[in-house]
DNA sequence: TACAGCAGTTACCTGTTGGTAAGCAGTTAA
DNA sequence: TTAACTGCTTACCAACAGGTAACTGCTGTA
């Protein structure tokens, strides 16, 4: 009979759960994107990313800011100019960005394909 | 004057939706590794990760089937006896748990040394 | 003067997620 | 006989994510 390894199992549920703590949502990674492909005003990001509204994007954004993957930065001028900037830190979700990207690419076939 | 490239941007957002849709929420990738680690009865499971209930983890074992990453197999005995097991096909999802993972354990670390 | 843009905020409402507790039919062990 | 195991389901409820719409103060433009 074999033993299950536990600890590796146990290893792995705890930074996963950090992680997805972090990015879970239906919009966060795809604030993430816009602001790491340039966009950085708030009704530029808003733009960017069909059917979002303000309300969810305003706290969104908080809550990236609170990770340190974006930056907000607020220029002294009238009207208020407001910069949102993807932060050096966060290059580090790269890897886990190709890797969803990837996979949700071939998903997205798989599961087409036996609809 | 720098011109976005808004196609890039959008070609990201599409799969990463769909990878997010099937992965998303508390539970679906910590069920999954615990399969994926040999867990394969559902009280066994249930024990497996902490703090989750019988209801939640039907529910979640369903559209995990639903999207093919396990695959529930019943064997004709009394009383029933069930087995879940990762497919083939999901082993695909390595890349993405190997870079949650990695990331995830980084960030913890981020997070508690400015905390 | 009127409208559009900026960066949001507020109020209200719905749908999903998830937690708590109990229970079911059947079997085995004490 | 009682208790505990199996694989779930049901009822009830709270919290939160998210959608809709309106509105703020300020400025630049028609």
């Amino acid at each position: 009979m074999q033993k299950i390894d536990h600890k590796d199992c146990q290893a792995s549920l705890l930074p996963i759960r950090d992680a997805m703590d972090v990015i879970n949502g239906k919009w966060k990674l795809l604030i993430y994107i816009s602001i790491a492909n340039g966009n950085s005003r708030f009704r530029e990001i808003e733009r960017s990313i069909p059917d979002i509204s303000s309300k969810v994007l305003a706290k969104e954004l908080k809550e990236l800011e609170a990770n340190q993957l974006i930056k907000r930065t607020v220029y002294d001028a009238t009207p208020a100019l407001v910069e949102y900037t993807a932060t050096e830190y966060s290059k580090g979700l790269g890897d886990v960005l190709t890797a969803l990207k990837d996979w949700g690419t071939r998903h997205r076939n798989q599961i087409m394909s036996k609809a």
